[in-house]
DNA sequence: ATTTTTAACTTGCATTATGCAAGTGAATAC
DNA sequence: GTATTCACTTGCATAATGCAAGTTAAAAAT
């Protein structure tokens, strides 16, 4: 069970790189953000079908993290008792710039990548523009739910 | 001892952005790239002095990943034959605005931050001309060595 | 020239994180 | 009711990380 406040985990510094790979820094959370905030996938199952195949275990466990930094938030999905939503708060929105920077970086430095051409350069070009037009696409594609 | 081919370790995904975390998606690569990048760190005993204590052994692993990656590269200082000295790559550099993105979201969202304030404002009112000062400091800052 | 110190690692072992397959309980569908 | 779906949890194997001590080569001190 989460709990209400986020607990007072000693970093292992207040440096501001440093705090934010303490919160994201692992092999998954970053992975599971882009689903999130560039793919479209709200629910447990949707997250799981990544292609990089993340395990239910690692997945639940992230999920939980995440929501403990106040990163995404879980809501009960009223219309099936069973299923959960997980959006970006806007802590979780806020990480569009670097999930962009490092596909950027990905797209340029992969041979075999699955990015269209020119991805890099136009992103490059008008970094805050591609960032601010990630964001309302997310905040369009996103159930809309009270909690 | 290094490779001198870059091994064909299979990927996850050719999604740019896991081509990125499989690169440097773990808990000190970008710690490392961060003080080369940022803090003048280019000897070993100066990356270990980081203050978030890296381990010797783990230090050296990610030494060797992120040269094997093309991200770092190790050189031999002329004037004392016991060091070596590790510097950016153009693809290391291209790393530059990842890194400040991260850190931007930390001094955003971390209460107790080491970062001056106004940090993420200014860096999102011109994220491309911050990067590029960047990009010029590391420059200067790194010593001119043949190989 | 020999000894001591420094630098960059290795090695061995404990702990933690991740990966995989199977199982559980609550809610919905039939 | 029974079966299925969904979101997990559990148990256990393997991999990554953390910690302390040891090794090797080069440089500095004597």
């Amino acid at each position: 069970m989460p709990e209400t406040h986020e607990s007072p985990v000693p970093l292992r510094s207040h440096c501001p790189v440093n705090y934010a790979l303490e919160a994201v820094g692992d092999r998954w959370s970053l992975i599971v953000m882009r689903d999130i905030l560039l793919n479209g996938k709200f629910r447990f199952r949707d997250l799981l079908a990544a292609e990089e195949r993340i395990a239910t275990n690692v997945l639940s466990e992230r999920l939980a993290r995440l929501a403990e930094h106040r990163i995404i938030e879980k809501i009960r999905d009223p219309d099936d008792g069973r299923q959960f939503i997980y959006v970006a708060t806007e802590k979780g929105e806020s990480l569009m710039g670097a999930i962009l920077e490092l596909g950027a970086w990905g797209a340029e430095f992969d041979a075999d990548t699955d990015a269209p051409p020119g991805t890099t350069k136009k992103f490059r070009a008008d970094r805050s523009g591609t960032i601010s037009a990630a964001l309302e696409a997310y905040r369009k594609s996103r159930p809309r739910l009270t909690r």
